[in-house]
DNA sequence: ACACAAAAGTTGTATATACAACTTTTGTGT
DNA sequence: ACACAAAAGTTGTATATACAACTTTTGTGT
């Protein structure tokens, strides 16, 4: 029999294929809700971070985050852009006022983006990323 | 006060920014274990599932995948160039012999890439996936 | 203070993804 | 069979991400 492999193997079960399916079909939710703010979830992900514990170097920021340096330098270039981030103290990365602003102006429709999400997952959805996470945490791939 | 929402809000909740985060993690895990075969985990999801059930439309896959038309268009267009999928009988989408040897070779390697995941999540962890996978395709939004 | 090594940051390149707008194909009513 | 509407597929454009190679900055030993 010439693929032995792929009559037995049960091609469903791929972890990253299920995630990267998990993490398309929330993103698309979160994207919704954004959108009239014209900002991305990633984008927002860093103005959260920078907004409760503000001035980080790129380093800080992609240890935390657990993003590759290249892939954040750039989104941090849009939020230079945009003016909600500054690099004025360089290394050290802060959120601007305007960027304030918009966070703070953000907060409504993202918590509506959350009441979505967790009526899809229930709290054991919840729970489930939390187990997640604290599991992909412990030991990030070195 | 004058940023009240953000003094009060926990960014860290943020189950987009966590979830993006685990699909970081586990996609690194995945393409340093495909690297050698020059593919991506996407790409290798498309083979895997046209090497179980072969035959399907671009609608039927993106449906299945959870992918939206025009990224799944253009990752069957990657596919054809290597000559590992065949649009032959459009609008059926069919593996091609090269496309299954591929596969057959690869799931070694996959199944390496799953044990380290594994390691990591535990059994708990990969309960938690499953968990999220049911809860967020019953009402897949639509 | 200087020289060098290590770390952090930047740029080139490729794939993944989604939305909007468009074109082609399919299906339905007469 | 034909006309039209709906669905499927395609293309333009933008962001997200990572790796490799490079440049700049930081830290350490003398």
């Amino acid at each position: 029999m010439k693929f032995q492999n792929i009559e037995r193997f049960n091609p469903s079960a791929c972890i990253s294929g299920k995630i990267m399916r998990i993490n398309r079909i929330t993103a698309n939710i979160f994207r919704k809700h954004l959108r009239p703010f014209d900002i991305t979830d990633s984008q927002l992900t860093l103005l959260f971070v920078l907004s409760k514990k503000d001035g980080m170097t790129q380093k800080q920021l992609s240890d935390f985050i657990v993003i590759e340096k290249s892939s954040l330098h750039r989104n941090l270039v849009r939020h230079f852009e945009k003016e909600y981030l500054t690099k004025q103290d360089f290394p050290i990365i802060r959120i601007t006022q305007k960027g304030k602003t918009l966070v703070n102006e953000i907060i409504p429709e993202w918590e509506n983006a959350m009441l979505e999400i967790r009526k899809l997952l229930d709290e054991e959805g919840e729970t489930a990323i939390n187990t997640l996470t604290s599991k992909l945490l412990i030991k990030n791939n070195p």
